[in-house]
DNA sequence: CGAAAAGTATAGCACAAGCTATTTATGTAT
DNA sequence: ATACATAAATAGCTTGTGCTATACTTTTCG
């Protein structure tokens, strides 16, 4: 195995659970805002149709972030609701540092959505010390 | 359409371009290293497997990026090497920045390779200037 | 209370990217 | 020159994520 190929290797793992960590953060938000997490707002603000949503939700539930019963709202189980946490607060913390580097808040917040879900814990630190600095 | 599916729609679309970028960047580094990008050294470096290799180059070869002809090598279009070129570039300064803000080089090479793909072109010229303070 | 509207689930399709197993072509060496 | 080894292509399967169309609940309102 090359170099190389373990590092593809470990993108495409992070890739596969960044969809995961998006749903996770939108549902906490959607329940911290309304007290409750439909589908149909989850597939709105995800901008997917309502049945893609509903499926994302059912690997959600495989995986134990989530339950949901037919007709009733979403909600996160312990382990859901600690990784919106950790996802929201990473979040935070890379677009605050794209904005520090002088990133229009706009641009910081396109891009943060696709790049945070590669920082690493390592990366992460830097990133919040360098906001301290 | 919400500003959040806004923003989760075009990290959507950044990702669907992401494995074509890192196959045409890997094919141009294995016609500089060894004139010419063989399959089985591309599957190996990707760390995928032969047929998924196959796969991959037929859809680039779709999209213009690249030429073969069966039993051959794989070779870039223009579009194809202006894209590598592009994507080297970007690569290299993903990584010297996050080595400058202090993360191990080590790390920086595993971070950069999904972090690279979901640097707009403001953020990198953002990143260039940070390097270059 | 019952009908319309809204919300959710299900069915079924497409495509990308991964895999293993197999076939086909090429290149090499006896 | 043929046989063997290597490389590439093809067949066919799985999973994830997207879609539209349709069926089924639930809620709301006259």
């Amino acid at each position: 195995m090359t170099d190389s190929a373990n590092r593809f290797a470990r993108a495409r793992e992070k890739q596969a659970a960044a969809l995961l960590e998006d749903y996770v953060e939108l549902i906490g938000d959607l329940i911290a805002e309304f007290g409750e997490a439909r589908v149909a707002d989850i597939a709105e603000r995800m901008g997917v149709a309502q049945p893609t949503a509903t499926k994302s939700i059912a690997r959600l539930k495989r995986e134990g972030l989530a339950t949901s019963r037919p007709y009733r709202g979403v909600f996160l189980t312990d382990a859901g609701a600690a990784m919106a946490d950790r996802v929201r607060a990473r979040h935070r913390t890379v677009v605050e540092f794209l904005i520090r580097i002088g990133v229009p808040e706009h641009v910081a917040e396109l891009d943060a959505e696709g790049i945070e879900h590669h920082v690493s814990e390592v990366t992460l630190r830097r990133l919040a010390g360098f906001l301290r600095s």
